[in-house]
DNA sequence: AGCACGCCGACT
DNA sequence: GTCGGCGTGCTC
């Protein structure tokens, strides 16, 4: 036996794996993760690395092989824990091993100026004159080149010299050890979060605290089964989470609280701060990988016991790590859209496991797989039901039949439940969301005489209408100045449809023309920190009306705000995907909880061409149990998750036909291989099918178990492996 | 990163 | 010849 083993120095030429003979006497106790002790290099210096596989499989040959001298003891190192949850990501999604550490190690190959080593002039400078001269009569080159530049500068750094000077190591090394240089190593820390208030005094109400000290009882208790917590919009259930971290970190343990990045503003994180003062810290996207790192290394060395950030603040290398919070836990945002594909609600469970700790889980609107498993017992359930500040009460909501609207001669993008609220929060100086899904239908242009919309020649979309009268590709940039005849059949009667941020915001200050509005989008967001400059622009009440895409309904408290229109309910509902109904629900239901979050009582309008639809009913007495028991009897009969596994192979290639050809040639594969066990929809072209000129191609492949899909994917994996001259690419999703 | 190999000029 | 500087390449 062989194990594949990084070694544990950080630089990019060992940024490999070594292969090491595995001793009959260790060959139990060396798996996936131990840290070992190994021989390297040509003194055979012993080195700590971390088996990252074992294989029978020789690499090279023998005779330069090592053995591994002993596993090393204290085996509780984060790096074995991490390097195990990478291995459980490679199987469970599906990617190489050096996938899944690059995601599981962000460290590891982003080292690169984390520590800088500086080299100081350590003699007086008549000394270094002196034996400047000396280097140069021995015609010591390098020596001379160093010994000037430190009299023209008494600090270098190591990129410097090596850069500018072309000074090696090796010519150092005597300077070094003659005591004419000094060597530092500084830890540079960015992106450090500071700022700190009083703690608010925080009381629970009794529902608060019956969860929470049921949650750190069962934690002392050593019961670490999985804790979903449902409760609704403005129950507290951030102040639940804090009280138990609370607890777990009073056990010197560590908390990581993972929010979705959209959710992850100034505000959310200073409740964190205001609590726990300055053992906490937070990472997010717009943090330099060397920030990240140093941010990740200060947990490392104990000097943190929090964490907070996105998705890969599951990665934080805590030692003690005993808690992972997972908030919002529905949202897709945790879901990876890079291989490995991994979920961070299952990769959070699996890397607890192995640590030793508990998860938690908390959302209004839990996902259908989570609530699936906590009904089920595989998670405990908890539930909050009462709003937690006094005086807030949930929204009314009404939802409003736009057929009917327009059968009573009302065109406009307002119905007049809607158009009446609007007037009314004006002349009380109350504030009103406006809220556009505008997702895939954005207004786009179409011909009247032919019906073809404008589209992209490179991607299988519409093209945009922006008000600057341009019509953009959302896929890939391609713009075209907004044409006078149609592309298709040249008639000049071309016009837009559909509804648009842009347009909604036009149409507003149109119906109310004294009201001040803000709009936010992907366009009005894109610059950094714009996203906050709006909302908190809007809290100051700058703003009368919010108009906005779904980033707008994530999280935010604004009191002042008593109406929530949401244009288009069911501009989600009809996606091609199992999950849209489930979607829409969640974004109803967080939308709603927008309104009323201050003292006055708040109202909802949900518009829709499809008010009985069960996401828009259960929405509107938010109702999550009537809308889970509908949706689940849906999934459980067609075999979707939760109820079965889905696994999607998606296959893209600039030639249709080979496109075609291949995918057919796999589906009929897995039908042939996996009879009976795996049931093939498609192949189906992709609900884009193309972009930039590449053709997507989907295969859907269900299972009731996990593991014949997990075998179906090798297969194919294999298969296109095989097949030459291929300019394809496969991938592959779970769900 | 750390180590040794080996080329090259300087010195006994 | 021998010694030390120092650029280069390799590590299972």
């Amino acid at each position: 036996m062989y194990a594949n083993i990084i070694v544990d120095i950080s630089h990019e030429q060992l940024d490999r794996t070594f292969q090491y003979r595995i001793p009959e006497a260790l060959s139990q106790t060396v798996t996936e993760g131990s840290q070992v002790v190994i021989p390297f290099g040509k003194g055979n210096r012993r080195i700590t690395g971390y088996v990252i596989e074992r294989t029978s499989k020789a690499e090279l040959d023998e005779s330069r092989m090592k053995d591994i001298i002993c596993v090393e003891e204290k085996a509780v190192a984060v790096e074995s824990q991490l390097i195990r949850l990478a291995a459980w990501i490679r199987s469970r999604y599906g990617s190489t091993m050096i996938q899944a550490l690059r995601t599981v190690m962000p460290v590891r190959d982003k080292v690169k100026s984390q520590e800088k080593t500086w080299y100081y002039l350590n003699v007086s400078r008549e000394m270094a004159q002196k034996t400047l001269e000396e280097s140069k009569r021995k015609k010591y080159r390098a020596r001379e080149r160093v010994l000037a530049a430190f009299l023209e500068r008494t600090e270098w750094s190591r990129e410097d010299l090596m850069d500018q000077l072309k000074i090696s190591q090796a010519a150092l090394k005597p300077l070094l050890e003659r005591g004419i240089l000094r060597e530092e190593k500084t830890k540079k820390e960015r992106g450090r979060v500071k700022a700190y208030g009083a703690a608010a005094p925080v009381t629970l109400n009794a529902q608060q605290k019956t969860v929470a000290d049921d949650i750190c009882h069962r934690y002392d208790a050593g019961d670490f089964k999985p804790s979903l917590i449902h409760g609704i919009t403005g129950s507290g259930k951030t102040e639940v989470y804090m009280e138990i971290m609370e607890h777990v970190i009073s056990q010197g343990k560590a908390v990581i609280v993972l929010i979705p990045e959209i959710a992850l503003t100034y505000q959310t994180v200073m409740r964190f701060y205001k609590r726990f003062g300055d053992r906490i810290s937070m990472v997010n996207s717009r943090l330099s990988a060397g920030e990240k790192y140093d941010q990740f290394m200060r947990a490392k060395r104990g000097e943190i016991d929090i964490m907070i950030g996105p998705r890969s603040a599951l990665f934080t290398p805590f030692s003690n790590l005993g808690m992972i919070i997972v908030d919002e836990e529905h949202e897709s945002a945790y879901k990876s859209e890079y291989t490995p594909r991994y979920h961070a609600r299952e990769t959070a469970i699996e890397r607890m496991r192995i640590a030793g700790g508990m998860v938690i889980l908390g959302s209004a609107t839990p996902s259908v797989e989570a609530y699936y498993r906590a009904l089920k017992g595989e998670y405990r359930l908890y539930r909050l039901t009462e709003r937690a500040s006094q005086g807030s009460s949930l929204s009314k909501v009404w939802v409003v039949d736009m057929r009917k609207e327009l059968e009573n001669g009302n065109k406009s993008i307002f119905s007049r439940e809607l158009e009446q609220k609007i007037t009314e929060r004006l002349s009380r100086k109350e504030q009103i969301m406006l809220f556009l899904n505008r997702r895939g239908y954005a207004g786009f242009v179409s011909c009247r005489r032919c019906g073809k919309a404008v589209g992209c020649p490179h991607c299988d979309v519409s093209l945009t209408a922006h008000r600057n009268g341009m019509l953009v590709c959302h896929y890939c940039g391609y713009q075209i100045p907004m044409p006078k005849t149609c592309p298709s059949c040249g008639s000049p009667y071309i016009a837009g449809f559909g509804l648009g941020t842009q347009k909604v915001e036009a149409l507003t200050a149109a119906a109310f023309p004294k009201a001040r509005i803000l709009r936010m989008d992907m366009d009005t967001t894109s610059k950094k920190g714009s996203h906050q400059e709006i909302l908190s622009r809007f809290f100051a009440g700058e703003a009368d009306i919010l108009v906005g895409t779904q980033m707008i309904v994530k999280g935010h408290d604004f009191k002042n705000v008593t109406l929530v229109g949401i244009l288009a309910a069911d501009m989600s509902l009809y996606a091609n995907d199992f999950r849209s109904s489930e979607k829409t629900f969640q974004l109803l239901t967080q939308a709603a909880g927008r309104a009323g979050r201050g003292e006055k009582p708040g109202d909802v309008v949900i518009q829709t061409y499809s008010p009985d639809h069960y996401s828009i009913t259960a929405a509107m007495e938010q109702n999550y149990e009537a809308f889970y028991e509908r949706e689940i009897l849906y999934r459980k009969m067609l075999h979707y998750p939760p109820a079965g596994h889905l696994l999607a192979l998606l296959l893209t290639s600039q030639r249709e036909e080979q496109a075609k050809k291949l995918i057919k040639m796999y589906a009929a594969l897995i039908r042939a291989q996996y009879n009976g066990m795996i049931d093939t929809i498609g192949p189906v072209a992709a609900p884009v099918s193309k972009i930039r000129d590449t053709y997507r191609l989907l295969l859907y492949m269900k299972s009731d178990r996990i593991e014949p899909l997990m075998q179906a994917r090798s297969s194919i994996e294999q298969a296109f492996e095989e097949e030459t001259g291929r300019e394809a690419a496969i991938q592959f999703d779970f769900s």
